[in-house]
DNA sequence: ACAATATTTGCAACCGGTTGCAAAATTTCA
DNA sequence: TGAAATTTTGCAACCGGTTGCAAATATTGT
């Protein structure tokens, strides 16, 4: 159909026998500099390129990663896919899109991408239960969790930040700006990030006895979903001062519903938001944040896919980027 | 390595041959009921997934589809990306997510993806040239070309919108609102739809005598690019009255540089979009802009992607989709 | 110039499936 | 019940490559 130049005919071309071609097209492999620019000219003349999926056969490797996610409504997520096509490309790895949206069995993917050989999976989400990832491994490929939970026993590798202390933070962030009276406004209860996030934001609110807390979730991480909440939380008679939302997405929806209200941001109300994704420093955004480094976490990630390809069996490990607050205008300055 | 289970085992473990176990599992074959039964026992006992890669050597069908773009600054594109990754999936294709960005030849892309054998290729961007869809086409794998440019002699399928006709009814838009001095803030002066709505902008302007425009470019359909050229043309001495900007993104950008200059919006300056991407639709932006149709186009491009792949030579068509305006708080309203 | 050594090449089997063809088994019908 | 028609099954070759091994060729040292 489709004319496809095959091996067997750049050898009869070239006069040598196949296994010449195929020498010649890998590299580290025996051929004479003769013989190999013999092959080269016929290849160019047919236009032949060889065929990566029948060659994985005999190797063993397509150089095909799933990567796995449930995020297509969280704008952070374009910059996570860009840096993870990017990445993955530079090193000769094709990224095997697999969007588990509505999915809530890891069988059906686990089964879809072992049909596609992949050399491994990359499940990018904190909304997917650990369980996702685990799957994967009892499948017996190598699996990278990027953004997912950090625990002291890592079944899986896991890339990305400590939740917990980012739950933490916030609260000493609110409380160095002098308010009393606070709250969480989560993502969806069942993500991990949601829950360490919030157990982080509780354990330090015990520590400030002067400090008020309260605590909600949004069903998504998403711009409606926070909007949603915060509209629900403002009918209430004694909303809190300031809010930390468990990612930028869900502030910016926070921030909608609160000038919808007709008050004002920071002086009403003060928001901070967990991820700065691009957006949240436009100017009509302007969002103060704790910084998720990204970028980072995803190089970070690829590096450790890349040695679990020679070294499927290594020990899992976790790794942990610290996150930072960036100060915009969602937030009261700090008053001395 | 990976334990992986194969046909030959499960025919031994079956007691069958080896054409039995793959003919129970490609449907339409051949197959008692009863050996079907004992088969898929085996499979099951032995946890047998059929290898899509080595079945695509002879049937000549990976369902690999390429999804190429360059757009990862574009927040519509995760809304494009989530699109088109659940509509192939639904249809038993998996797609290869390739990133352009950066690459200026297609020759590269071209030879990767046939090294991988797609079935096809989606290049979904309207920034890429025109030759690089037909580069595929030229390598004889189906190609369809969504946002892609519309002519009356198409080399390959290409499913968007009028972009020439986009520009026009920016015009009207505007003149009915009463402006009599506008101005047109494209995209990359090289993508063609930026060409096509700066063209149709210009020949409606030919048909309002009272009306001057003017037109200039930002160097990329992002926030960053918008807001630049925007700051740009606010230190000019007289800029427009409202600007009809090639993109929402774009938009977003010059709204934020017209709002840190002190002018309102849409009182000052009047801003009109083009996409309607879902960010353009909250509170905090709520940008009057021309709704694109991206879900149509998209649920189109699959169709005509699945009807290529029975039928490569397919006489090349373009599929054009309606926009329309959608009202919201960035221009003045119509005044009767 | 010749033997010893190192490098390059081809043969043939294999990777995990599919498929045309003919033999074997089953069903249909008289 | 038996022959003819139909369905199911297995054999063997093939898809487009890779690779261990032994034969062929080239290089080195004396």
């Amino acid at each position: 159909m489709t004319m496809v130049v095959t091996l067997k005919e750049v050898a009869e071309r070239a006069g040598v026998s196949r296994s010449a071609v195929s020498r010649a097209f890998t590299d580290g492999a025996s051929v004479s500099d003769k013989m190999r620019r013999k092959v080269e000219k016929a290849a160019r003349e047919l236009g032949y390129s060889p065929n990566a999926l029948a060659s994985s056969l005999t190797t063993g490797r397509t150089k095909l990663i799933g990567l796995v996610s449930n995020n297509f409504h969280n704008p952070i997520f374009l910059e996570v896919f860009d840096l993870f096509t990017r990445g993955l490309q530079d090193r000769g790895l094709r990224p095997l899109l697999v969007n588990l949206t509505d999915e809530t069995d890891p069988e059906n993917s686990v089964r879809m991408l072992r049909q596609y050989s992949v050399d491994g999976v990359v499940v990018a989400s904190s909304t997917l239960p650990p369980g996702f990832a685990k799957a994967f491994r009892d499948a017996r490929v190598p699996v990278v969790h990027s953004f997912g939970r950090y625990s002291s026993a890592p079944q899986v590798h896991v890339v990305g930040i400590d939740n917990m202390e980012c739950g933490r933070m916030a609260v000493r962030e609110l409380a160095a700006r002098g308010h009393k009276k606070i709250a969480f406004l989560g993502g969806p209860e069942t993500a991990t990030s949601t829950q360490d996030r919030l157990s982080g934001f509780m354990q330090e609110v015990a520590q400030h006895p002067k400090i008020k807390a309260a605590y909600s979730y949004a069903n998504a991480y998403s711009f409606e979903a926070g909007r949603h909440e915060m509209l629900r939380l403002l009918e209430q008679p004694n909303h809190a001062e300031a809010y930390f939302c468990g990612d930028d997405v869900l502030s910016i929806g926070a921030l909608s519903a609160i000038r919808e209200r007709g008050l004002s941001v920071p002086d009403d109300i003060g928001i901070l938001g967990l991820n700065d994704m691009e957006m949240s420093g436009w100017e009509n955004i302007n969002l103060t944040t704790i910084h998720q480094p990204i970028r980072q976490i995803i190089t970070s990630s690829i590096e450790l896919m890349v040695a679990m390809l020679d070294e499927p069996d290594r020990y899992p490990e976790a790794r942990i980027f610290p996150c930072s607050v960036v100060e915009r205008g969602t937030l009261k300055l700090i008053t001395k």
